[in-house]
DNA sequence: GTGGTCTAGACCACC
DNA sequence: GTGGTCTAGACCACA
């Protein structure tokens, strides 16, 4: 896996495993590998996983059985995406739209964007 | 000035330059606050503003005259615009769109909420 | 290491690492020392150490692994090489071809003095 | 007059007034602008050129009549040649051979180079 | 007055 | 352990 150099390791990985939730990848009960397992697929620090394993814990997102591993919460999905719907409404778009208004960007320009965005999708969707 | 926690001041102060030069509050050849002032002004040690206009300077926003000063460059503004853009278009844009994707959020709910900003657009007029 | 007073610390030690990576003492993907080991190796502070790190990383000529320290970029030597030549030939030479003739001197005195250079080379390789 | 970045003002003012001397478009006895003058021509402040001439006399390059301006010594042809040319012979070639050495530069590649610029030497004649 | 460099020392986030 | 940021304070060269 390839990291950003912008953000915290950990994070990236918790959005990964945030992306495979909301993608219906990994579900409610599934184990989840394990943070060696993890770390060894992302050539990354075993540490750099357990924080971000934390952090999700923490969230409510997973849950951790002794000895056995870590696991999808229950209604992880709903409330991953509750959380991420209210992100994007109440902080990305008026941050979003500030900018706009800034370089004097209008919406219909944004439209034309989208619309271009969504023909090349189906490449997309492969991606995990 | 108050600065936000998640960014270095020093890119803060970039930023709000970049800011004054879009806005046309500050236009090419004029001198801009020295390094000294800019930092009592914004309540930071100067070494930090001259970071921020070292780094200006770096992609050719500001120059410096020996022992005068910070002058804004010629063609700054369509500069940064020009950046700016890019970077909204190429970046930002996608990443929004991929975002929208993933939890389901139609073109139509920003183009409401897009509505509602606009309204309250008068206030932050205001802010400089 | 020696520092001339003439040019900034924190540019001879950025010098100091392109030559490394010129006489392929440090090949791509290798560890550079850390921030401190280099300070105390250098006797300099570790700030000034910082810049010359974050200038070359500016360039492309090495990058950041976050928490663990920096590395030679790949195809940094071609990269390095590439630029001094363009700049000795687009500026160096032209210049010094100006001072001779301001000064009057002949290709042929150049000549006779490389010779005599070339001698005393061998001392100069043992100089790291 | 325009100029570098790099180096101090009065360094290139000082150069020149050098250079017209070698050109010998200034001689000896001849008087050199006054100060005010140098400095509204070079749009710079007259302490700057103040700075020049007085390095200049220190060198005894210049000398002053108190009241009615600087002067060009006697000799100061020869004597500004002398030091340029032991300059050149003692720091700036050993410096460029190295510097040679290091990327891998023949000889034989300057010789081509002198070539072509002596081409094109008719140009830079006319420039002061 | 201007900016540029450097030091010492602190604190923090990340791996 | 790693680097990144920031402060305080000093000194210097330059205009």
């Amino acid at each position: 896996m390839e990291f950003k150099g912008e953000q915290p390791i950990y994070i990236q990985i918790a959005d990964y495993i945030r992306r495979k939730i909301l993608k219906e990848k990994w579900s409610a009960e599934e184990r989840i590998p394990s943070i060696r397992d993890m770390a060894v697929r992302m050539e990354v620090n075993p540490n750099t996983v357990a924080r971000a394993y934390s952090l999700l814990q923490d969230e409510n997102i997973i849950f951790n059985k002794r000895g056995i591993g870590y696991f999808i919460q229950e209604g992880a999905r709903s409330q991953v995406m509750e959380r991420q719907k209210e992100e994007f409404f109440e902080d990305v778009l008026p941050e979003l739209f500030k900018k706009m208004q800034l370089l004097g960007i209008k919406l219909g320009e944004i439209e034309d964007y989208y619309d271009e965005f969504e023909m090349s999708e189906g490449a997309n969707e492969i991606i995990q």
